[in-house]
DNA sequence: GTTGGCACTCTTTTCCTTTAAGTGCTAAAA
DNA sequence: TTTTAGCACTTAAAGGAAAAGAGTGCCAAC
């Protein structure tokens, strides 16, 4: 027995389904013209205070119905919501919006993004961390004094940078470089790219300076963790933020990089789904759903949906477990 | 005599920056007790009711002071306003983001854009016409199964696709078409360069299927406009958009790139500011004041702000003259 | 255990009054 | 002719009481 009747559970999650749906406290008349007619509203009533009583429904004053409470979500995320999945159609636009993005060479890690704000009508972030990527190609591409140093991955995330060039220096000398680039950090993880410094460097033979700034902006990519947002006022159209103060809540942890990629350094098994409401680094009306995604033992980053506390769960959880899976097929087959 | 005596300029000019500052309707005492301190409250009642008459000033109900009209506002920007330089470390952080970024290869019209929102503290918006530039490099980057097609034009906007390639295609290959691609488009304006499809095709010895892939990733690049966006969330703090409303019609705006694009692309002189005051595709409450940037008869692009009618015109277009001078040295320099 | 009924509570709405701000006008002063 | 002081007038904003509305809690009956 879980203390919590099969009823119970049945009206908390009209509640919270209801909620969810309309903004508004929920009554016990509303739940049984609704959805339970076959009781009435007394018994509902009485329901409802025994759930109040249990903590998982609150009461701002006698008369406005009753909301669902942190804890109320979070049972409901764990036993009561019914997850739904993708659409043919949206399956469809997922595979599509990565094939062509990744034909475009965009980061894939924005194109998660988007797909999930685009899907699940929420703020999303993203946190792309390189260490667990491997190196496919880096080298150099002649480009008239300068030289773009190119690094790519098996995530495809392409990162570059201007070298500026010695005068005089002869084109195949680029693709010497090249070549050493390749053959001593092409297949490493990034995270393992900085010890192969020495050999680089003892492989270089001529234009040492150069080299030598090719590699800091190589290592530079090594570390470099990116926080990728997508969809960010799509929220501000929610009704909780009327508010103008809610608003400036919300923007501020949105806007800043640091909390975000605190909030999504974490976990890293499977399709890992985690819920913060409220609390620890999240504003008190904010609610953040993360998943870690990975394939073959490889961190593929880790997306969140950031919105208000009243968020349609079933939704989001449904969109970030079915992206996820999508993305895993899409990079094995890559 | 234009009609309208110094005086009364003088007091038109009061209103507006008064009024663009506390976003109040502007009382004849405000006037006097803060600026015109030699004359009394009633006179500079006789002068707001002819301004008024002269449709410089809106009055909702009468007592409620007065605020700029439309037309007081164009007024404002030809011959009101004190436009004012900006200061020293505003310049250096100009060009310490040009410096950077043009090294991390970040396109420029993108980091004029966040350059100019950053010290507007406005939205900005930005079009980069790719119509204009000259194609400084362009080739392939072998990438293991597919290859990188990379083009930097002059402007250092830098374009990237994966074109897959057909099994055991040698690396020579690659950089043989490379080599071609430059000889026939280096150098060419971007909207030059479907004219020589003949002549790299007859160039083209051998995998003429992936070249004609190549080619048409290329001339997609040739016409694709591009609109960029810059703070878009500092519009929403702003006082005039409190109502959900309002933030829902400017983000409409905003969000919209097609709209964004038509108020972008028009004239093209030298540093050219053209400001839109609601009406034709702005909406009601919404302003844009756009600049076109050229050096050396090229276009560099058209910027724009987008926000309030009650924008801070001589903030906004003190910023996007400097920054469109600082950015043409920055141009003849590199 | 469920239900109908009803009193009770608290918010929301409405309407009215008061207050405050600012103008318009006029007659006098400069 | 322009400026000023003074005062009546207008209107929005602020305050407050009363009425309406929504929902609950509880009790007695089923």
């Amino acid at each position: 027995m879980d203390g919590i009747s099969e009823r119970k559970k049945n009206i908390l999650r009209i509640v919270v389904d209801e909620y969810i749906q309309s903004a508004l406290p929920v009554s016990s008349k509303a739940i049984t013209q609704k959805h339970l007619k076959d009781v009435s509203s007394a018994t509902v009533r009485s329901e409802l205070s025994a759930l109040e009583e249990m903590g998982y429904l609150i009461q701002f004053h006698t008369s406005g119905g009753r909301i669902p409470s942190p804890e109320a979500y979070k049972l409901y995320i764990d036993e009561l919501m019914e997850r739904s999945a993708l659409t043919p159609e949206q399956v469809r636009y997922v595979k599509d919006t990565f094939d062509t993005r990744v034909s475009r060479a965009e980061s894939i890690v924005k194109s998660v993004a988007d797909v999930i704000s685009e899907l699940t009508d929420y703020t999303s972030v993203a946190l792309s961390d390189p260490s667990a990527e491997k190196v496919k190609n880096v080298g150099l591409f002649p480009c008239g004094k300068t030289a773009l140093l190119l690094l790519v991955t098996d995530l495809r995330i392409l990162k570059d940078s201007f070298i500026p060039l010695p005068e005089g220096m002869p084109e195949e000398e680029l693709a010497r470089i090249s070549t050493i680039l390749q053959s001593v950090f092409g297949g490493r993880r990034m995270d393992r790219v900085r010890e192969a410094e020495a050999e680089a460097m003892q492989a270089f033979t001529a234009y040492k300076e150069t080299c030598r700034e090719v590699l800091d902006a190589l290592f530079a990519y090594t570390s470099r963790k990116d926080v990728v947002l997508s969809g960010g006022n799509k929220s501000i159209r929610r009704a909780e933020y009327r508010d103008v103060e809610k608003v400036e809540e919300f923007l501020s942890l949105v806007e800043s990089k640091e909390r975000i990629g605190e909030l999504l350094a974490q976990e890293e098994s499977e399709i890992q789904i985690r819920v913060q409401i409220g609390g620890e680094g999240v504003p008190s009306d904010c609610s953040v759903v993360t998943a870690s995604y990975s394939a073959g033992g490889r961190q593929l980053g880790t997306y969140g949906v950031v919105g208000p506390v009243r968020m349609d769960y079933a939704k989001v959880v449904s969109v970030l477990e079915s992206v996820g899976e999508i993305l895993e097929k899409v990079i094995k087959n890559g």
